[in-house]
DNA sequence: CTGTTAGCGCGTTCAC
DNA sequence: GTGAACGCGCTAACAG
């Protein structure tokens, strides 16, 4: 496989004149550059990248790690739509991105010191953010370039990217309320994710600006994904008197939800109410349609890429902060009380 | 941040012995052993892991290129799962993965060449194969290890895995015959796809074996999408006599085909039959349950990726082709014809 | 056992 | 404008 060495031969002149053409980092007389572009083709030369890397410092590459605690990525519902927005805008940049998935066998913060430490990659993005997060902690300490998708600790200063939760369950339950719903469920997540504390804010402030009293028991907390609604429904179908209404924290606990009330014989969007959060593609085409908070996921993911190469670059971001406001679509999973 | 000649001089040797215990080339006597240890800990050293790969001409990363012509990877629903075989089974050989996506906009080969000439990768994984597909006669031509999921050309000997989508469309027509339906639709999938014929094939093969006539006004084509489906079924149900039971070639087209039969005021498992293809996580838990033909998509995930080290590290494959069968999945999507 | 040295392929001064 | 030489951090071959 021919190399910057032989491409130099093959065109008659040195190594440096080469890089030069194929840089543009002085100006080359026409033929020279001519005789070089030719020789480039004639070999189907690519620079060595991992060369590249070695003297640059840099790799062009991003990573994307997944906090994963099964053998799967259902909880991360959001994924598919999140890896397209970070996949194009890293494309449009020509930066790579490494997938990784923490997995519950090894230490979490092993994977990151692997990446930064090794040179992997100029920076990372992370999700599912917790309180003291210390991935935040170590990529602060260790001034390596980074954008959250959430936020944590309030004192700390660093980049991220989210979505008002607690705004958008309070919208949600707000909804539910004006529909006639006096007790409402909620499925909250993970309390170790910060998202999860937000969402609850929004729960009991709307409660309180409607002078609605708060029941610990029409509150469970579980896991973003179908297995999670389906089993916190189970359990908030047996409080008595039952909830009318269910808010949860992603839309796959929602059609869980949703499967364990069908099974139940209760008619969604009829005997009792439900609403969503994420609106994922599927949402729109459920049957019922879920009524659901729309995070705008796909732009999450083109923000976030688009943040850390802003950084890596060393160029001063507009925004370090943003929190986004989601929004309620009413589909057809909600009902007037009766 | 330390490098191996810090580490070296903190220890008070030099750097091949450093070199030498970290990566247990050579015995080192455990004093100095001991002492070079130490000095990794205290300097936080991580060897760098670009000069390895320059030297080594390995960079331990595989790439999955997800072949994609829209803004989303809907299409590719099985997506979660394949990812999460592979990124399991990559990180327990400690393999990096690459992932990128082609786009709409630039010509598809030309990542592959990036990736390939500029040694960015040690091997790629492949999706959606096609016919004479351009992306395996360049890694046939390269001579880059590559394993695919999906077969193509019969004459051509690459390393594949696949699931026989032939028996499996086979297994379901036949299930819709035995229960009473005589007007069958199918939903294909884009023809230049490969599985997308064999599909076909099953289609056709279970008419024929059980003399139904067949009636190309029964069959669409389109994405492997809910919009897909949603749409191939609308025009299925405007068809004179319209069909009683469809087979479809995904899951999420069978879920946009489920909503255009609600629509039309069907039931589905009641008025209509449907039948998915790949059983992802929300088949069963829908409503009605899916009935569908199964794909083990993550263990496929995990064998892709386990063959492509395998190949990478120049070790005999036992199995250069498989054939996964695909099983029936009996739940609540169907109904003996009334 | 340990130290020295020559590349891996490229970008980048600095002379010419 | 162009080319020679050095160095990025590491491994491997060879000497001692």
């Amino acid at each position: 496989m021919a190399n910057i060495k032989d491409v130099a031969r093959q065109a008659g002149v040195s190594i440096g004149t080469v890089s030069h053409v194929i840089n543009n980092t002085v100006p080359v007389r026409g033929v020279t550059r001519d005789r070089v572009l030719e020789a480039v083709k004639e070999l189907d030369y690519h620079p060595n990248s991992v060369a590249r890397s070695l003297q640059s410092r840099r790799t062009n590459t991003i990573s994307l790690v997944l906090p994963t605690t099964e053998r799967n990525l259902e909880e991360h519902s959001y994924l598919s739509e999140l890896l397209a927005g970070i996949m194009d805008e890293s494309r449009h940049h020509s930066f790579d991105l490494l997938l990784s998935a923490s997995c519950p066998e090894t230490e979490e913060l092993s994977i990151y010191r692997r990446m930064v430490r090794g040179k992997r990659v100029d920076g990372c993005i992370i999700t599912c953010t917790k309180e003291n997060d210390e991935r935040i902690v170590y990529f602060l300490e260790e001034d390596m370039p980074f954008v959250a998708f959430g936020r944590s600790n309030e004192e700390w200063d660093f980049p991220y990217v989210d979505v008002d939760g607690k705004a958008g369950v309070h919208q949600g339950v707000r909804y539910l309320i004006e529909l006639g719903h006096r007790r409402i469920g909620f499925m909250g997540l993970p309390s170790e994710l910060m998202c999860s504390r937000h969402r609850l804010e929004g729960y009991h402030a709307a409660l309180e600006e409607e002078g609605l009293p708060f029941d610990s028991s029409l509150v469970t907390e579980g896991k973003a994904s179908q297995a999670g609604g389906y089993h916190a429904m189970k359990k908030l179908l047996d409080v008595e008197p039952s909830p009318t209404a269910i808010m949860t924290s992603s839309d796959l606990m929602a059609l869980g939800a949703m499967k364990a009330a069908s099974e139940k014989g209760l008619s969604v969007g009829g005997d009792i109410s439900i609403v969503g959060f994420d609106d994922i593609q599927l949402a729109s085409n459920y049957h019922p349609p879920l009524t659901t908070i729309r995070q705008p996921t796909y732009k999450i993911g083109v923000m976030l890429c688009h943040m850390l190469i802003q950084l890596i670059r060393g160029e001063k971001l507009s925004e370090r902060q943003i929190i986004l406001q989601p929004e309620l679509i009413v589909r057809g999973s909600c009902a007037r009380k009766r």
